[in-house]
RNA sequence: GGGUCGCUAGCUCAGCGGUAGAGCACUCGGCUUUUAACCGAUUGGUCCUGAGUUCGAAUCUCAGGCGACCCA
């Protein structure tokens, strides 16, 4: 219907062109005054007028506006015409019908206004909101645009298991399922990046996955249970070649999808438009509250000094780094507006990522934070076996003393890196908060197409 | 987990202690240039659920359900 109002976009207000078209979708309003009627026609595509006219009609003219309501699904055949108030119109020759609706149509002004409603009737929202409409549009663009952008640098997509004996790759608790033939018990992956990386050790050295993952935490405006991520990994790379690629590829996904790299989100301009600015963590909370946090050799100081500052302290942060980390997350994050690239983590916090080459205590880590939300999470990944299997002892420990999202130790894993991993930065993207990003989504919600809602009733 | 707000006709909403309402949609009638068509008529209700207060509850109170937003 858009290419039909485009190509006769010339005909003159009150003319006919004798072209027979056909054309199928869904009725959106109906307009009939006695011998005559105009009904909108809508497809996937836009809106299109039916002309009916009783003298040229007969006796189809009486059934097509007794029988046809709002929301059916009719077929038409017919020739162009535009009408005296200059509205391009099938002035209808024959008529099917294809589908009844037998649920009436929302409010054809005022659409549908209950969220609640939109997310559990999804099918109900796209019929009459067309801005819903092209989110998903958006989503799917910015889907392909990522695939491509990575296959045209032979990045190889490698898909890898939902169903896993272990999680890995992530702090989170895991959804817990159960094998029915293997009398097995599995969970849900909350990352794709051990297995990932395992097919690095194989020798795919440009690798990623654009897939489902799943975290059994919270819902909110920014998390889904069931949400999606896209990780890749690039042998003999690292997390500054990481950061590159990152802001290479999500300007160009922008470009793709909305056509420039300056965006307005909620009301705030964001430029995309690379390079993008880096700062380390210690450097932002120093700017942000005044502490250093390189000049703390204890926890007890860290914690003193945050306190002083009227910072937070939970008892979970157990160590300088993961203060430092805390402070970020209150003092920081939400302030990180513009694309920010922050850089160089505690390494406790980080049991996958390789030591600094020159920063005792921190890895080669960075996340980037776009409208004060980690968008990206990228490092140089850690490839010493004996260093790896440390790390994910020290994990078991904290899973002992309580910490849920503590991470397990896959033996297999440590044992492909004792295979032998070439250097190789990472990177993780999740696809959701990208979306809401180039489509000015407020909420996660209105990003899937079926969010995660407690059953009614 | 805590706080605030919401839930009334298919949809959008009003009503806030005294007979349950409007617009749109649906049904019927009228109308040959409408586009939120118009005019007239009809139909349509577990007022989220339950308990309580009251002569009387959609309305006040309590508990519960579902959702939204904010906080942790």
């Amino acid at each position: 219907m858009a290419q039909l109002q485009n190509v006769h976009a010339d005909l003159p207000n009150g003319e006919e062109r004798d072209l027979k078209v056909a054309v199928a979708g869904r009725v959106m309003a109906r307009r009939v005054m006695g011998k005559l009627a105009f009904f909108s026609l809508s497809d996937e595509t836009g809106t299109i007028q039916l002309f009916l006219e009783k003298s040229t009609l007969g006796e189809s003219f009486s059934k097509i506006t007794a029988l046809v309501d709002a929301g059916d699904l009719i077929g038409v055949r017919g020739i162009l015409r535009r009408t005296d108030r200059g509205e391009l119109s099938v002035k209808v020759a024959e008529w099917t019908m294809l589908t009844k609706s037998l649920q009436p149509l929302p409010d054809k002004w005022h659409g549908l206004a209950d969220v609640e409603k939109r997310y559990r009737q999804r099918y109900l929202d796209l019929i009459v909101t067309p801005q819903s409409r092209e989110t998903f549009r958006r989503r799917a663009l910015t889907v392909s645009a990522i695939r491509r952008w990575l296959d045209d640098r032979e990045f190889l997509e490698i898909e890898t298991p939902v169903l896993q004996s272990q999680p890995g790759g992530a702090d989170a608790r895991p959804f817990e399922t159960h094998h029915n033939a293997l009398d097995l018990q599995l969970t849900l992956r909350i990352a794709t990046e051990l297995h990932l990386k395992r097919l690095v050790v194989g020798g795919f050295e440009r690798v990623y996955e654009l897939g489902r993952i799943f975290r059994n935490e919270g819902i909110s405006t920014r998390h889904n249970p069931e949400f999606t991520t896209v990780e890749v990994y690039q042998a003999y790379s690292d997390y500054l070649g990481m950061m590159e690629l990152t802001e290479q590829m999500i300007s160009a996904v922008c470009q793709d999808v909305c056509g420039c790299q300056t965006i307005t989100y909620q009301g705030t301009e964001i430029d995309l438009t690379p390079p993008w600015r880096r700062a380390t963590m210690h450097e932002l909370v120093k700017d942000a509250t005044g502490l250093d946090f390189h000049g703390f050799s204890t926890r007890e100081d860290a914690a003193a000094a945050m306190e002083a500052k009227g910072l937070h302290v939970p008892a979970l942060a157990d160590s300088v780094g993961r203060l430092l980390n805390e402070a970020f997350e209150q003092a920081v994050e939400s302030t990180l507006i513009q694309p920010t690239f922050v850089m160089d983590y505690p390494l406790e916090i980080s049991p996958l990522a390789r030591p600094h080459r020159s920063k005792p205590g921190l890895v080669e880590r960075f996340e980037l934070f776009i409208v004060g939300r980690e968008h990206a999470n990228a490092f140089s990944e850690l490839t010493d076996p004996v260093d790896q299997r440390q790390r994910l002892e020290t994990q078991q420990e904290r899973k002992a003393a309580g910490d849920l999202e503590a991470q397990a130790l896959d033996e297999d894993f440590v044992n492909a890196l004792e295979v032998g991993m070439p250097p190789t930065g990472g990177l993780g993207i999740g696809i959701d908060r990208l979306v809401m990003l180039l489509t000015d989504s407020p909420s996660i919600r209105d990003v899937i197409a079926f969010p995660l809602l407690r059953p009614e009733v």
